[in-house]
DNA sequence: AGACCTCCCCAGAGATTTGCCTCAGAGAGT
DNA sequence: ACTCTCTGAGGCAAATCTCTGGGGAGGTCT
């Protein structure tokens, strides 16, 4: 799974250097916003989640959210120094997924982030085709198809590969692929992926001497390059 | 598929109508009732679904679901205010479908809303038939027949047929699984399913070691590959 | 009591990691 | 430009670790 990127949205340097660090911890790629005009520039980046401050020096959180709200979908966190009922519910009511009063631990913030994020995953049914069709995958059933015929990769493998045809051209350190396939703290022998690499491409490689998908990056690690339908 | 019609019963104005303003922007006929005795009368009219307050001005709202309950097996989500009455309603048999604890976001309550209508949906009766006939799944009568011999699945056992079967080739995770079944997110010892599955196949399949209908996914669930006929 | 669901344990199947050896590519020296 | 050397990459097979499936005990609701 890739790595999470949120947007934090917070006039007080203070707190929003100490949840980037709680966020950064746990594995999350954090961007702080200072002020609600560049929070609304920032926010065509595409990131899973934003936290917003309710106070914020320009426009008031408010309307950021509303603004957010007609063209997208993305789960928003409100932090907020009231704490009245009502203004709970209005806050909610104004399209934001949940609330954090101030203030607030960062870990009950970390916690609810992941809360967010768990329960408004959307099943990102997605198929990708390369090469005229010649491969193709698809997450939703977890299945490869190379040339028509259905080929079973184990997770791992499959997980390198989505990860790899995601970033078509991109290359990536055997140390990037071990974090994103394992985990972040993972501790280890990063030719591991050689290994996956090689079964990968017995699987869907005519010839893996001279891989039409999957290339080596001599002296750093690999990348994918089939042409996207 | 007709407009849902959704009984909100709450005294707070505040939150009954943003709660409403949400369920029709998503397409809901929604109406409130303030007090449970006017909730009970409204009842008779048929609702496809009912949100209910556990704090209400006359009735409570337990009583409420009991009364509710001796008559008709409508799905209901409670609103509860402290995290302790969560527990209450978790380890109780209420006989709510699932609860959501105040303040929630109304996007979140819309959310579960049409989880719960998607679970308990047992009006469009359908029927799934694959490789010719050799299963058919009916989800009137609850019946499942192999090889034209009727089999006998638990509730349980159906539900989760019946999730895979309406979306054959997607792979669903034990945690998806569970929650289809048994409500919105429930904590729980996910291997449960294995046993579900186990017993499934024992019913459904020629031989449950290479199974025909529901195919193990390695390290992540199970997925339902027969062919609709 | 009966039916059903949940949970636990064990054994076997399957996937991942490791170590070792060979092969290929990059860079330096001639 | 050629060859030598060094380091990185590929291949294989055994060891290790994880996941699944079967049986069955215990609990709960009816």
């Amino acid at each position: 799974m890739a790595k999470k990127k949120i947007l934090i949205v917070e006039d007080e340097r203070k707190i929003s250097e100490v949840v980037k660090s709680y966020l950064e911890m746990e594995g999350f790629t954090a961007v702080i916003a200072e002020t609600g005009n560049e929070a609304l520039q920032r926010i065509k980046e595409d990131f899973d989640l934003i936290i917003l401050d309710l106070m914020l020096p320009d426009i008031d959180g408010e309307t950021i959210c509303s603004s957010i709200r007609e063209f997208s979908d993305i789960p928003i966190i409100m932090l907020t120094a009231k704490s009245s009922e009502e203004e709970r519910i209005k806050g909610l009511g104004i399209g934001a997924d949940d609330y954090v009063v101030k203030p607030f631990s960062p870990r009950e913030l970390v916690a609810r982030v992941k809360a967010l994020l768990r329960r408004t995953r959307r099943d990102e049914k997605k198929v990708l085709s390369f090469n005229k069709g010649l491969l193709i995958i698809e997450t939703t059933s977890m299945e490869v198809k190379k040339d028509g015929r259905i080929v079973t990769l184990t997770p791992t493998e499959f997980k390198i590969l989505l990860l790899l045809a995601e970033n078509p051209q991109k290359v990536f350190t055997r140390l990037q692929i071990v974090n994103t396939v394992q985990g972040y703290d993972f501790e280890g022998y990063d030719r591991v992926i050689d290994a996956h690499i090689k079964n990968i491409r017995r699987k869907i490689e005519d010839n893996p001497q001279k891989p039409l998908f999957i290339k080596t990056v001599y002296g750093t690690g690999y990348k994918f390059i089939g042409i996207p339908d």
